[in-house]
DNA sequence: CAGCGCCTCTTTGTATGCAATCCAGGCAAT
DNA sequence: ATTGCCTGGATTGCATACAAAGAGGCGCTG
């Protein structure tokens, strides 16, 4: 890492994706510096990239605080997110795959359908799905070769926690369709069914949004909110 | 505006997003300092917020340069784009309009119309339009209550040089066209054709696009690209 | 006792000095 | 002539001191 502000950067990042700070924290500056060793300039910088990349909020004046996400929020969030994969299958099946790409994907589907063969949904399963997923989507965006909309799905997926907590409320049934959703859109762009490749991706995505928002609103009613002051990393 | 640093950023991103700086022009911290009679720090501050919105680049330790887009990042702007306007409309659709946002649409649509009898395309008419094409857009982005998607939508029309040049490369014809595709993206809305408003409002920001890559095109092929030094705003 | 305003303390905003890095140009050796 | 190194100037990165804005408590007044 080049320079300290962009250490801060990334270290604050994971720490406010992580579910480090409960949403409405407020990130004051000194106790940031000192927790990092740092001086306040890098720690300011950083949270000035944290706000314009919308994981914080800013108040002149009165400073940073993590970003709250409500289940209409994640909502509205995924309807976007779910166009957008569309979109990225529909590009990358009507351009096709490069060689790498398509091996890529075949590894990922291989592994997956390996992990099917498993007998409960246990936390280390669901870290390699995690993991399986992630290379899946990312494979798909990069083979898509549009760097606008590289940025826009991973703005739609940076979600405090999200991540974290995503793949636990999943289980075997749902992980069994994931899978198969996956070999789908594979199938319809190795096969020129463009249109098909999007609605299954939109559908894909669409569908685990609506898992998602279900857990997130019981979150949501358990929590009264917050106005905590922060905790270093 | 509360804070140099906001004032300095906004005065920035306007600068840019007017294409004062050519592409590629690298933002001496000191000049700009002394430019706009404030410190160093609030200019770095504005430099790393536009930085993350996309307007400029940065390399550690070698400071912050203008963006270029070649015709190809338009392109694949102008795909996002037109999938989330399209979305947009469709949201819109699903959910009905408010009375408020009948009634802007439906201003917006008269004043277009009245404009539809000027007999050649000024300066002046291309302003018209372009605030009335905001307007439009802005109301609908609105409508939608998404802020994600608004956010997205903002960030994927924020292109330097862009909103100043794309609407003198109408002409009267073109006008006429965009006029209608209006119209009927608000009779579509209205009447409950979710699926055609989705349809039309895609279509119709994809083929603004279409005309734009190409005279941006023609643009690129003239520009042997920048290195220069900035000069003040 | 309630409400208002002041005052202080906390926290953020800004300026500036110094350190670290990078880049360009020149020089020398191959 | 080309390549590699070195050095000086320019520019960014960071820390810190000071200024200013906000929030909350306290006392004063009605």
């Amino acid at each position: 890492m080049a320079t300290r502000g962009l250490s801060v950067t990334n270290k604050l990042r994971e720490a406010v994706l992580g579910g480090d700070y409960a949403g409405g924290t407020r990130l004051n500056e000194v106790d940031l510096a000192d927790a990092l060793a740092v001086s306040r300039t890098p720690i300011r910088a950083a949270l000035s990239t944290l706000a314009a990349e919308g994981l914080l909020e800013y108040r002149p004046n009165s400073g940073y605080a993590v970003k709250t996400f409500a289940a209409k929020d994640i909502e509205g969030i995924y309807v976007v997110r779910a166009n957008l994969e569309g979109l990225c299958a529909r590009l990358v099946g009507q351009q096709g795959l490069s060689d790498v790409h398509r091996g890529l994907l075949h590894k990922v589907l291989a592994e997956s359908e390996e992990l099917q063969n498993v007998e409960s949904w246990t936390d280390e399963v669901s870290d390699l799905w995690r993991d399986l997923n992630d290379r899946f989507h990312n494979t798909l965006i990069e083979a898509s070769g549009n760097a606008h909309l590289a940025m826009m799905l991973r703005k739609s997926r940076a979600i405090p926690l999200l991540n974290q907590l995503k793949f636990r409320w999943f289980d075997l049934e749902t992980l069994a369709r994931a899978h198969d959703d996956h070999s789908q859109i594979f199938a319809a762009i190795t096969g020129g069914q463009v249109v098909r490749a999007e609605s299954i991706a939109e559908e894909h995505v669409y569908r685990s949004g609506q898992r998602i928002i279900e857990h997130w609103r019981k979150m949501d009613s358990r929590k009264p909110a917050a106005g905590t002051k922060a905790r270093a990393a």
